[in-house]
DNA sequence: CGTATTACGGATATTTTATATCCGTAAAGG
DNA sequence: CCTTTACGGATATAAAATATCCGTAATACG
């Protein structure tokens, strides 16, 4: 079980985009040049995050992708699940009831409460969502600017303007 | 994302092993066609448990598989992790230093502290984790033996012992 | 001793998902 | 008018999940 690599990719073009400057906008073609990923690929990632109204896009030359919300309103979870879906992890068949030697009465009486099992897997899942919906990009771009030397910063900005 | 559909199955069948008495197997087709399941298939599943050392195998007729541990020494993270690996949900493929703008010293230097992004996915993958780890097989039992009819479960047991 | 039954491991086939690319359309700026 | 961009649909390729098959060795039982 392993997340796609596009919702790695969302999570670093969501950081950048959210350290432009208000209404400024990158094009999808200078995030995947910056993070060298195909262009085309992540075109896909960044139109879920644009459906989902993380961000969005803007037609024509000097257009692209801005943060369509503040960097504090949009956390992991909403990035995660804009590329990956809502779907839990644990998907229960209800094997519980394929069993012969249960009557169709007791499948029915059964079948009224959620499997034990897979209410274990769901809280688990819930536990991760919860971790993620904690971090917030605003979080993100906290630790960025103590962590990264302000010139490895600056040098990436410069970077992305000059081609667009 | 979703989890194999044999971590379903490897957790039904370790709740049934769990409820067997003492020293009595179970053979994998009994396993699989009490849980409607193709039993080439579960059988691998139920090679990775034991490997793992959570269940046991026996040969020949009358053999089969048993638990290997008493049900509050697995937990569910035990099970999940027999079956669908270690490996964290969230892969970190470093593009924060694919970034052409930044120095073989600048790499260096960031890479001597995992990303930031990679961190917080790795902590909710953690809480997943934490979660699956405080639920163990003796729980599940206990749940179901207050949440089943005892006569659906007796009924089931019979079955089982009918075919082997 | 021989036969049936079982776990086990390796090999392979099939289906589904992830990854990746391509193309046409429409909107916007120069 | 031409270029650049997002957007959506279609398609191709690679990888993983699902499923089956087979040979081997161990074990119980007649």
């Amino acid at each position: 079980m392993q997340l796609k690599s596009q919702v790695e990719w969302a999570l670093h073009c969501c950081g950048v985009l959210a350290a432009m400057p208000e209404g400024r906008s990158l094009p999808a073609k200078v995030l995947a040049e910056f993070h060298g990923v195909p262009r085309e690929y992540l075109a896909k990632a960044l139109q879920g995050l644009s459906q989902a109204g993380i961000i969005a896009g803007t037609l024509g030359p000097s257009g692209g992708y801005r943060l369509a919300k503040k960097p504090e309103e949009v956390s992991f979870l909403d990035v995660v699940e804009a590329v990956e879906g809502t779907r839990a992890t644990f998907a229960c068949t209800e094997i519980r009831i394929k069993n012969p030697c249960i009557t169709a009465e007791e499948k029915r009486c059964t079948l009224e409460r959620p499997c034990a099992i897979a209410r274990v897997m769901w809280e688990a899942d819930e536990a991760w969502r919860r971790r993620l919906r904690e971090v917030r990009l605003s979080d993100l771009l906290e630790t960025l600017s103590r962590e990264v030397p302000a010139d490895v910063l600056r040098k990436g900005y410069d970077w992305m303007m000059d081609r667009c």
